[in-house]
This record gives structure tokens, C-alpha cells and sequence, in this order.
DNA sequence: AAAATATATGATCATTTATTGAAATGTAAA
DNA sequence: TTTACATTTCAATAAATGATCATATATTTT
């Protein structure tokens, strides 16, 4: 579960879905990779449980999984820097 | 700093760590491998600063950096099976 | 049903990362 | 001041990981 988040571009995903849902070539756009690319890091979150999914229509928008979750992603961003607030 | 707790060998070390310092030899011992890896397994999580270390004469004791640690490393488990108690 | 859009999958390849034994360092004891 | 002990560093090999691309699947619109 660790090694999930602990891609860079991966946190990163994980940090933009802290404020809320977002679909797949949203992601691609905000982070300027190919949606390919977003697939499979989302495809690692999701297996580890670090992101759920839900499809509407042709889009499929992904959220963090929990709150362990977002504890998780925002200690780490506390850790990193504590100047940060929350 | 994830990435240096994504090792299920290194995040074995933090958890050994939550209950208190332990010096190298007695990691390696507890997780059953060859000091030169302890110790370097602990670089990394020096070099992210998820342990700090004092020396005592030839030992040298390992702990975990800070709280915000500790709460990373707890609720990484809390994550990983609910049904532990903290 | 075909076309268009959105997302997922699998294979490959380059890069990173981990492990290990041997040598080196630092500290204390004899 | 030699010897022993604990830990670290080094260099080499072995293994895991991530990006990309071509292809596949799913859903909606026409």
C-alpha cells in the first residue's frame, strides 16, 4: 500500500483527489501524462485500496478510498512540510 | 518518504520500532537478515527521515523520527486489517 | 449497428532498487 | 597498542518497477 503512494506521480494523483472526484482524462490533463499512463497508475492505486472507482456513462470517476486514506496522504504532506497548514 | 516505507522489509523495521529503540544487531536478529542489509535498509529510512539514531559506544540505536511517523506507520496498519486494536 | 469517446490491458524495455560478502570505520576492552 | 566487536560502506549482481504503445473493452450517440 506504501509502495502505491510512493510513486511521485502517483501522490500526486493522490493529493489532486483529496479535494474530490475526478475522471480519468481530467487526471491526464492536470498531471500532463497520457491517459494510458493515468490508467495504469489509477489501476495501482485501486489495487492496493488507495482509490475506489464509480462509472457514469462513458466516464469513470475516481475517489480515495477512505479516510485511513486521506489521513494518510495528508500526515505525509505534514511530514514533508509541517509549515503547510491543514 | 512512502517510498522508503513501501518495503514490506523496511515497514517491518517501523513496526518493530513503534514499541521502542533497538540497535542493529537486534533488527537484524528479529527479521532474520544479515546486518550489512539492516543496515542498509535503514539508511533509506534515515535518509527520508522516518528513523533517527543516537550512538552508545559501539551500538547504535534506531527510533522513529517523530508522531507523525508513529500515526503514519499505525494507521498504515489500521488500514491494512480494521480489526486490530490500537 | 456503426462511429465516436473514454478507459483498460498486456508486452516490452530502460531504469531503479535491493541484497550480499568483503573490506573499512569507529569504539571499547584486554 | 593489539584485539574484539558493532556498524557502515562498497561493488557487483539480481530483481522489481514504471513508461510507453498498440490493442482491447465499454458506453453513448447518431
Amino acid at each position: 500500500m506504501l509502495r502505491a503512494g510512493g510513486d511521485p506521480e502517483r501522490l500526486r494523483i493522490l493529493e489532486l483527489l483529496l479535494s474530490g472526484e475526478l475522471q480519468v482524462s481530467e487526471i491526464a490533463a492536470l498531471t500532463k501524462a497520457e491517459m494510458s499512463t493515468v490508467s495504469q497508475r489509477l489501476r495501482v492505486l485501486l489495487s492496493e485500496e488507495l482509490v475506489k472507482r464509480r462509472r457514469n456513462g462513458r466516464d469513470m470517476f475516481y475517489r480515495l478510498a477512505d479516510s485511513h486514506v486521506e489521513t494518510l496522504i495528508r500526515n505525509v504532506i505534514d511530514h514533508a512540510d509541517p509549515s503547510i497548514p491543514h
